[in-house]
DNA sequence: CTGAAACTTGAGCAATGATTCCAATTCTGA
DNA sequence: TCAGAATTGGAATCATTGCTCAAGTTTCAG
């Protein structure tokens, strides 16, 4: 069972196409011929690494989640320009995985599944995280309101770049934070 | 060529499940059989009334965006309250064309399709709008920047609470309203 | 009433989807 | 170098997809 180097590589060439399918294409556009032909590699093979499509599909998803959280050991001392900052650099530096993320938080919107609840609850660990850096700036007693529209700015403005990168979305970006700072 | 009545009906109720699975399931859930089975059809009705799958979605995809657009004719003398609560109104009160709205304003940040092209231009109409509002208000030079942040925020919020109906969609709306008014 | 146009059905088709199997090949540690 | 495990290619399987067709039923203008 423990993976031979070539495995793991061939793996990793199946998580980039993936990603890059999930980012271009949506979920259905990411079928198991596609992933096979970007990755290079026959069906069979795919099937020794993953269980199946969904787990592949998983598991850069989680990915994505993961790379909106900016190192949470600065949790508690990080302001509110510097969670904006690491929000705007992770959505222009690193697009595929920036669509991702936002098409499952859009996607998660729907009914069913369990992954909603999941986002959700990123979501609000996001949230508080920056109601906290705003209260520490700014004693305004509704700093959780603020923050949820702060988000949902960024949010909507990474959407917008992400459909248009014409958007100045830094500057954008900024000038939502400065409504909330002091 | 001409439509009778029986048609008409069975075309209304087949874009109904269309606008119901959309909604619900995106488009990958949005299937022939699917679409025939919530309407009460046969594949074969479907096709006499439609030129193809595409079409039907197309349909419901037009209906949504001009949802979003309320009276042309206020255009000049609206407020930025009002453009707020109406699309306030527009989500809360038809939740299933709002999430086709949704989906489709973040799909088109893919890659091809021009269905990106028209929904960026109708993106430029709105934000125009209620910068032409902003500016009334507020004699801010940026009244355009600050309309695309009150356009990302609302847009992000209206994504929070479909994804969790519990969101004070309307008080946090009018919260971003708030902050570019006067 | 009548007949042509519109409507409906449901079986059926080609293409494509995910997945499985297994023989052939490549690694890796001893 | 060698055995056994890991990896690979690719054909085969089975369900589903969008769509067509021929045959009947309903509608409605004249």
């Amino acid at each position: 069972m423990a993976r031979y180097r070539a495995g793991l590589e061939t793996r990793d060439r199946i998580l980039g196409a993936v990603r890059k399918l999930l980012s271009s294409n949506g979920l259905e556009g990411t079928t198991i011929k596609a992933i096979c032909s970007a990755a290079g590699v026959q069906a069979g093979s795919f099937y020794n690494l993953f269980e199946g499509k969904e787990q592949a599909i998983l598991a850069v998803v989680r990915e994505a989640i993961d790379a909106v959280d900016p190192d949470p050991d600065h949790q508690g001392t990080d302001t509110v320009e510097e969670l904006t900052a690491a929000y705007v650099d992770f959505i222009t530096s690193q697009p595929d995985l920036a669509r991702v993320y936002i098409r499952i938080g859009v996607g998660a919107g729907l009914g069913g599944d369990h992954s909603g609840e999941t986002f959700l609850a990123h979501h609000r660990r996001r949230v508080e995280r920056f109601a906290a850096a705003i209260a520490r700036d700014n004693k305004a007693a509704d700093a959780t309101r603020q923050a949820e529209v702060m988000l949902a700015a960024l949010n909507g403005l990474a959407v917008q770049w992400l459909l248009d990168s014409d958007t100045d979305f830094e500057g954008l970006a900024k000038l939502a934070a400065g409504r909330v700072a002091s």
